[in-house]
DNA sequence: ACTACGGATGCAAAAGCTTCTCATTATTAT
DNA sequence: ATAATAATGAGAAGCTTTTGCATCCGTAGT
């Protein structure tokens, strides 16, 4: 029994094809963050026969199970990343859109003493840093 | 002359009623956190004769004039914000919508060293917090 | 004030992303 | 294997936002 299809018994999905891939896809991806069309495209160039509103519904149902999060970048469209190990924020580039990560404890605890001082119960946070990364300066 | 053309005019453009009734709008709006279609719906029903298209064209010129800025918030509809005064970031209540405004010193210094450090050079960073506001966490 | 020019507006249509509908197909428990 | 049930694919629909174009308005020069 794969690794894969355990991760969907776990989260309470059926073990089916499509969502088999989009896992597979999300593991295999070598910039870990990729759009809806980004996943469609693949299996279909991989010769996949999958529709692109199954990829939405699999990767919701994904992101509902707690298996993937969805990151709203400047742009519209969301972004979707392979939960695994700890949490952590974005740093992107506008430039080539490259994605870097970083994990800050005094920013994260900051956070926390807001919101409490705030008055409100977190329940997430989102922080994207936006700039030009080192490949794209050198660039003019 | 007023104000709100004076803005207008240091930024290039022209002073035109639909731009007038827009800068207005975001003055004297409350939650100082509208979107497009607030602030369309609200002209509207000030009277105004507005078409939609003109709401966003303007939003953007006031944007890339540094008028206002556009917010992401969760949900997929942008939110545009006067831009009076300093820098801010924003904590939000995700049950009825609330928006509070803060500000962290020792966040902002991480910040840049962070992007620093990742050899970014930073131009913008978008950090929000997600939460129950004081006032729902009362109503169970 | 008057005119002419260029930019600004409104409407409708279009575009882009995401969700929904529904007939068909695949998965699971029996 | 079979029946019950959930998942899928294809296209239509929904929403926010943008664009094309004819018309209108602000502005600068008279």
């Amino acid at each position: 029994m794969s690794t894969e299809s355990n991760h969907l018994r776990k989260a309470g999905l059926k073990v089916t094809l499509p969502r088999m891939k989009i896992l597979e896809m999300l593991e295999n991806s070598e910039t870990r963050h990729l759009s809806a069309e980004d996943v469609y495209k693949s299996l279909l160039e991989s010769g996949e026969e999958i529709g692109l509103a199954t990829v939405y519904r699999v990767l919701t149902q994904f992101e509902t199970a707690g298996l993937v999060a969805r990151h709203h970048f400047e742009g519209g469209h969301s972004m979707f990343e392979l939960n695994e190990g700890d949490h952590h924020d974005h740093i992107l580039c506008v430039k080539c859109g490259r994605v870097d990560e970083f994990m800050d404890e005094t920013i994260e605890k900051r956070q926390r003493q807001i919101a409490q001082d705030a008055g409100y119960e977190i329940t997430d946070h989102s922080l994207y840093i936006y700039g030009i990364c080192p490949d794209c300066r050198g660039k003019a």
